[in-house]
This record gives structure tokens, C-alpha cells and sequence, in this order.
DNA sequence: GTGATCGGCCG
DNA sequence: CGGCCGATCAC
């Protein structure tokens, strides 16, 4: 089953949480990719340019957009790379700025995502080539919904990823030209209603939703529910029941990059990939099980 | 203090 | 399950 009408969607790839206890002694660095791509250096390459700092843990500085305003507060997300999969060849495409990503992402249903306009600045590309990364446990992934506005000029959405193991994967807000931090649609309202000076911004232009996050252990269950499957259909996997079950301790803040480390085989179907996301079919489920590093194969 | 993160309530 | 916001934590 190749990739049929599936329109990709749009990802987020890699984050680091944003626990700052985290992140000081968190050693894995960036992406310790398994291919041999030189698309790193272009990531590096990107970085350069929008002036981020330390690509070390993963964030990425945003720059004020309009005018060096002296309280241009440093804000920042948990994203260390945007991509998107094209829709032809499934290969995911790294997007050279977060900005490029909000703009793919808001239109990708009507306008889906190709190689080709990956040629926009990377006038070579085509499907034929490597895919820039492929989903092999070397980063770890949210996966975003589509359809999101852009945030309007001069606005910052900003997505912070939560520690493994809590109660929630991520948090959105959003960050007025003023510097003023917004966390939900009610405070924007309000704040809209009082500021004035933002005209033409509108409500409907801001999103909260937050995407989801590929390992499926990342955020701690609200039913600590046996392990037992309950979305894998019918067919229990014994196997992949007691795996699990040895991830999830409590340890709670320890997101040891590396647990599956041990990716032999990666270079999966990166369609297979999303179908299992958004399906979860049984073998979609094995897959992600393979994918965690949690069976043997 | 202030602001960022987390938890948990509630619809 | 997602939105929301107070409690709690980190600076």
C-alpha cells in the first residue's frame, strides 16, 4: 500500500523537553541521524543564518521580527528542526525556518507539501534524493495538526514540549509584539479587547492546539489502565504488553534520549510511518513498537 | 518577586 | 480529551 491519498501532514520533528533540570546535564546533542545526509549541513547551515546559538540542546531562538525592540524578549521553543513529508514519495523534507513550517502547515490540506517545492530553496531537490531524515529513534517526534494559522506579524506562537511522563504532552502560547504571554484563546480575546493597537488581529488567527507526540509513552496515561491494549483492536500482543510495561516505571524525569538506541534496521517507510500514526492499525502498532525499540526484530 | 511549568479540574 | 488557569517551582 503505497502512499495513497494520504496528504502528509505536516510535523514537528525532534524536541527536547523543556524541563530545564533537563537540560543542562542532557548529553545526546542534536540529531545523531543514522544517514549519511549531508542535509545536516544545510540544518546547520539554516541555523546559522536565523542566528540560533546553541543548536547544542535543541531550541531555537527566534528573532524579533520587527525592529530590535530593546525588550525582544528571548523566547524560544522546544523545536530543534521543522518537517514536512511530501506527498508523493513520503520522504520527509527538513523546512528551513519555523516561519516556512507555519506557513506549509497552514495550508497543507488545500496545498499539499512535494519535493519539488522544497525547490524553493533547495533548487536541486527532487523525490529521487535521500530523504532527510528518516523516523529511526534519533529524534523524537510531535506531529502537528494541519491547518494552523499563521501567527499574525509581529506575533510568536511558541511550543513548549513537557517532560516525559507527565500528565500533558505540550503547551501553547503565544507572545504579543508587547512582549505580553498569551496561554489560551480567552486570554488572547481579553487582551484583543483591550489592546486596540492590533488591528486587524483577530482571534480566529490563534491556535492552541497542540500536536501529538509520536512515542506513545511519552505522556503518562490518564487511566493507568493495565497495559492492555485498548485501541489496538481486538488482537492483543502479548509481546509487546511487557515491554511496555518497563518504560513506564515512575522514574519520571530521566528521558534518556538513547533507549533505543539499538535502531538495526531503520530506513522504514516513513508512509508506513504516518499511516500507523494516524490509523494505528495493528501493524501500525508493531511498528511503533519496533520503532521504540521495545521488540526484537 | 516574577515568570515558566505542571497538574488537575471541568465541560 | 482539550482548554484553561491556579498552584507550585525555578530563577
Amino acid at each position: 500500500m503505497r502512499s495513497h491519498g494520504y496528504t502528509c501532514l505536516s510535523f514537528v520533528s525532534d524536541f527536547v523537553p523543556c524541563d530545564r533540570s533537563l537540560l543542562s546535564p542532557r548529553p545526546p546533542p542534536p540529531p545523531p541521524t543514522t544517514k549519511p545526509f549531508h542535509e545536516l549541513e544545510f540544518l546547520k547551515e539554516m541555523e546559522r543564518k536565523s542566528n540560533r546559538s546553541n543548536a547544542a540542546n535543541g531550541t531555537e531562538v527566534v528573532p524579533c521580527p520587527s525592529s530590535s525592540k530593546k525588550t525582544s524578549k528571548r523566547v524560544w521553543d522546544s523545536i530543534a528542526a521543522y518537517t514536512v513529508q511530501c506527498a508523493i514519495c513520503s520522504k520527509w523534507r527538513f523546512i528551513p525556518s519555523k516561519e516556512k513550517y507555519e506557513e506549509i502547515r497552514e495550508r497543507i490540506t488545500e496545498e499539499p507539501f512535494f519535493c519539488d517545492t522544497a525547490r524553493e530553496w533547495r533548487p536541486e531537490i527532487t523525490c529521487d534524493d535521500e530523504p532527510d531524515l528518516v523516523k529511526d529513534g534519533s529524534w523524537r517526534w510531535a506531529i502537528d495538526k494541519p491547518s494552523i494559522p499563521q501567527p499574525p506579524p509581529g506575533w510568536q506562537r511558541i511550543l513548549r514540549i513537557r517532560a516525559e511522563g507527565g500528565t500533558k504532552f505540550a503547551d501553547v502560547y503565544y507572545v504579543a509584539p508587547s512582549g505580553k504571554r498569551l496561554r489560551s484563546m480567552v486570554e488572547v480575546e481579553s487582551y484583543l479587547s483591550e489592546h486596540l493597537e492590533y488591528p486587524g488581529v483577530t482571534a480566529p488567527q490563534f491556535s492552541f492546539q497542540i500536536p501529538a507526540p509520536l512515542e506513545e509513552n511519552y505522556v503518562r496515561k490518564r487511566h493507568a489502565r493495565s497495559t492492555t491494549s485498548h485501541k489496538m483492536s481486538g488482537n492483543v500482543m502479548p509481546v509487546a504488553v511487557n515491554p511496555i510495561s518497563l518504560i513506564a516505571p515512575d522514574q519520571s524525569r530521566d528521558s534518556h534520549f538513547g533507549g533505543e538506541r539499538n535502531s538495526t534496521s531503520d530506513a522504514d517507510t516513513p508512509a508506513e510511518g504516518l499511516e500507523l500514526f494516524v490509523k494505528g492499525t495493528d501493524s501500525g502498532a508493531m511498528e511503533k513498537l519496533k520503532y521504540l525499540g521495545l521488540v526484537q526484530f
